[in-house]
DNA sequence: ACTGAAATGTTCCTGAC
DNA sequence: GTCAGGAACATTTCAGT
């Protein structure tokens, strides 16, 4: 997988200009990324050359960062999922490093934010059952100092996509 | 691709029996769907047909559920991202079809549970900007009845990955 | 800038061993 | 598990519109 570099020159600041084929084969590869060049050639309308230089510009661009495959994760017995919002009294940046290095090396960690507000951060966590996530918070606070924790545990994930809304 | 068949006597309760190959493989295609067959081999350090069988059975068996491409929200110009904590007071089913359908329809939202606590339901809105979020808001509780909600606003994503911990 | 065709190399997938 | 081969696909190029 390619590193994202913070510093370097892809136009991420000024957002693309987008015309209906980009769109749509965005909106395709979004939802199905094995569909090979003919079918989307087909479905948005177009022959493959110009669409295979679509993706090609859209790639290079930083549209489309990667391409991955979406595991269940009832099927891998991960059946636990919890959003855990934290308050912290401790704001020097020593503390963040070494919380935000705790985060990334936890594979349990699926997202973390920072947020606006009351509430410091809020994660998502995806382990085994509760008493997975317990171990998992113990070693959290064990590791870093933490003011409060609320845990949300999912009962139903209702809707959960990977496809965004192209603007 | 196959089609999935939802009536299908997949084992998705009794979480699948991987083994070290399987996970390896699970691992490298949740961070690089892209790769060809020949680097996967050679990376897990198995030849080509091995591979291509346990991927078959790993679809097959509802491990791996699609591939699709990971599109980057600042180069679309979705510059907002929301975590919104849903309070309701009507708590029958007609008001719950009717708020899931709403989340359903909605692009912006990008994923939606259901939570156990006095807390009834977080969703993650992904939209351009602090305006595209009212509208949003605006939208939902004059389609449906809300008790109270919260938006927590994302000032920095910290972590986000599609990739499951596998156990 | 797109189409259609064609050439070439790569990868997938199957079947034989 | 290995190997080999035909089918399918991706990736260029090129002439025509």
């Amino acid at each position: 997988m390619a590193d994202k570099n913070p510093s370097d020159l892809r136009a991420e600041r000024t957002s693309v200009r987008l015309d209906d084929v980009d769109r749509k084969i965005l909106s395709l590869l979004q939802s199905d990324a094995s569909l090979s060049l003919d079918q989307i050639a087909e479905r948005v309308g177009a022959s493959k050359t110009p669409v295979w230089n679509r993706i090609r510009k859209l790639r290079d661009a930083g549209v489309i960062l990667r391409q991955v495959a979406i595991l269940d994760p009832d099927a891998l017995g991960l059946e636990a999922c919890f959003f855990v919002l934290v308050r912290t009294s401790e704001h020097d940046k020593d503390w963040a490093t070494r919380f935000l290095q705790a985060l990334r090396d936890r594979p349990e960690v699926i997202e973390a934010h920072r947020l606006a507000g009351d509430i410091d951060y809020i994660l998502k966590v995806q382990v085994r059952n509760a008493r997975a996530y317990d171990r998992f918070y113990q070693s959290l606070i064990g590791e870093v100092k933490i003011h409060n924790v609320t845990a949300l545990l999912s009962m139903e994930e209702i809707k959960a996509t990977s496809a965004l809304p192209i603007p």
